[in-house]
RNA sequence: GGGCGAGUAGCUCAAUGGUAGAGCAGCGGCCUUUUAAGCCGUUGGUUGAGGGUUCGAAUCCCUCCUCGCUCACCA
């Protein structure tokens, strides 16, 4: 049984008030003309038209939202309501209203409240656009009050906000209210929206076909992280929700899709952090006929038109860093990089007991038990990740870290891989794709021989797909990004639960 | 999981061992161009939960919960 608070009590009071008096508090339709940003528009278009000194033609409206402020003042209240899109003050006057009506709104009615007015739409001496209101109604009554957040506006144009919803748990776990009170968290979600949108349409525009791929998977791989584990009842069997979309991408290439996408949701059974959600965003692409190099020249593309159609422009400050994301971005090769900020040059270190030797001399170490390959995953998130703040593609990896990618023609303990570095994260990751069977076979069998059975690391056998490729797969290049990391970069966010709506969170029940 | 910090009214925050407070929101008044409207009055609390020390605990101690930062883990 849902417990009331005293203010909650006093509108469900008001609520039995209004149903006494035969008013609906929450009617079906509404009756709305305009929008906000319409109603206003319509009036600056009247009185541009309208003659020196002769009014301007009447501009009538119905307007509809939420109470957001309210300024009773006996005989006349002035109140501001909230659409989807902007704030339009009301105003309502005995003149036009009766005192009855003008005390029903100021009595009956209470911020948080969705109503209609209608009216003709007008400047105070201030010069606010305004509705005069001539009617009005209630759309639907708020029990609970929202979390209170007023504006002040200032003389310059700048607004302050006062006692505005703050506390994170709580903005996270009511997003709802979080999203009433605060418009830039709306705003921050439209961005989000935008920068899929147009991921969509750059790689539609490139004749990408956008195809679903299964979550719900009997075996997981494409990826190195612990998955989610399910069951289906009827069929008796366990299923895991899929740490990538790989290689049932992959078998779309066998089968003719020469180009193919997804953007979805994946799911890996690890820490929650500041940049890590249970269940992310993800965009894979296969690209048949293409190879690493080409999928670069694609992501710089791709990142910029992102840029330029979401934020006008492909430089901007995330964090208090100037990032310039214009093609062509810095290349660097993985070899050279960590030469660079180690001096410890790994292609004369081909055993991983030499490399862990020589990396003795650096300030932290790795864990001894690690592969050549993982001691240079080491190196890299150490000593390199941290100072790639401009965009940065680090080619050329390890071939026992990358089991799904292709060894280099003259390098067989080298992939073609590359990966994305900005503001000190990852942000993609890419490699001209393994299409030989029989390679990608003894891939699975060295990751059963040098992995332990709970290491990461270690990709499980997939049969099906060794069939699939043993029909013949294109050459072809491939690339997974993070979404959310990317809409973190365009909105300036530091937390990812800031870019997500509903981030995961600990069940309320738990608390005490 | 470790370290540090935080949790007080619906919201934002005070009160450092001695009667739990302010602003906003709410409630009752006054007010015909306000805009954080203003003025007068007023309600509202298991101080995250539990235990302890004390004549007395929001405050000191212990345990637990949640959140934030950070380290570890982690494409």
């Amino acid at each position: 049984m849902t417990e009331y608070s005293s203010l909650e009590k006093i509108r469900l009071e008001k609520i039995e008030q209004l149903k006494a008096e035969g008013i609906n508090p929450f009617p079906h339709r509404s009756q709305r003309t305009h929008i906000s940003l319409q109603a206003i528009a319509a009036l600056e278009a009247a009185e541009k038209k309208a003659s020196p000194g002769v009014s301007p033609e009447e501009v009538t409206a119905t307007l509809a939202g939420r109470i957001r402020a309210m300024r009773p003042m006996g005989k006349l209240t002035f109140a501001h309501i909230e659409d989807g899109d902007g704030r339009i003050q009301i105003f309502l006057r005995i003149n036009e209203l009766g005192q009855e009506r003008v005390d029903f709104f100021n009595n009956k009615l209470d911020l948080g409240d969705f109503v209609q007015a209608s009216g003709s739409m007008m400047r105070t001496r201030a010069g606010e656009p305004t509705l005069l209101v001539r009617d009005f109604s209630i759309l639907a009554k708020a029990v609970s009050p929202l979390p209170a957040a007023k504006d002040e506006t200032l003389e310059d144009g700048s607004v302050i906000r006062h006692a505005a919803l703050e506390d994170s748990e709580l903005r996270a776990r009511q997003r709802y209210a979080d999203l009433a009170v605060n418009p830039d968290v709306r705003k921050v979600f439209r961005t989000r929206s935008a920068i899929i949108r147009f991921l969509r349409e750059f790689l539609d525009e490139h004749d990408f076909l956008e195809v679903e791929t299964p979550i719900l998977q009997p075996i997981y791989g494409g990826a190195a992280a612990k998955p989610f584990v399910t069951y289906h009842n009827q069929l008796k069997q366990n299923l895991f929700l899929r740490i990538s979309f790989e290689l049932y991408l992959k078998r779309l290439l066998v089968g003719n899709l020469e180009r193919v996408y997804e953007i979805g949701r994946d799911f890996r059974n690890e820490g929650v952090s500041f940049k890590h959600n249970p269940e992310f965003t993800q965009l894979e692409f296969y690209w048949a006929y293409a190879d690493y190099l080409k999928v670069m020249e694609l992501t710089e593309q791709m990142i910029a038109y992102v840029a330029t159609q979401v934020l006008g422009k492909t430089k901007f400050t995330y964090q208090g860093m100037e990032l310039d994301f214009t093609p062509p971005w810095k290349r660097l090769e993985l070899r050279q990089g960590l030469l660079d900020v180690t001096g410890i040059d790994i292609a004369s270190h081909p055993t991983s007991a030499s490399l862990l030797d020589a990396l003795k001399k650096m300030n932290k170490t790795p864990d001894p038990k690690s592969t050549r390959g993982k001691l240079i995953d080491f190196m890299l998130s150490e000593f390199l990740e941290p100072t790639l703040i401009q965009p940065t593609f680090l080619y050329d990896y390890p071939r026992d870290i990358s089991p799904l990618a292709k060894s280099k023609a003259n390098d067989p303990m080298t992939v073609e891989r590359f990966e994305g570095y900005v503001a000190g994260f990852e942000l993609c990751n890419a490699f001209t794709e393994l299409n030989d069977p029989l390679d990608q076979e003894s891939r699975f069998l060295e990751m059963g021989r040098d992995y332990s059975q709970d290491d990461e690391e270690k990709h499980p056998m997939d049969e099906d797909y060794l069939r699939a490729m043993r029909y013949g797969m294109p050459p072809n290049g491939g690339f997974g990004m993070g979404v959310d990391r990317l809409v973190m970069l365009m909105t300036d966010k530091h937390n990812i639960r800031d870019i997500l709506l509903f981030p995961h969170l600990r069940s309320e029940e738990q608390n005490s």
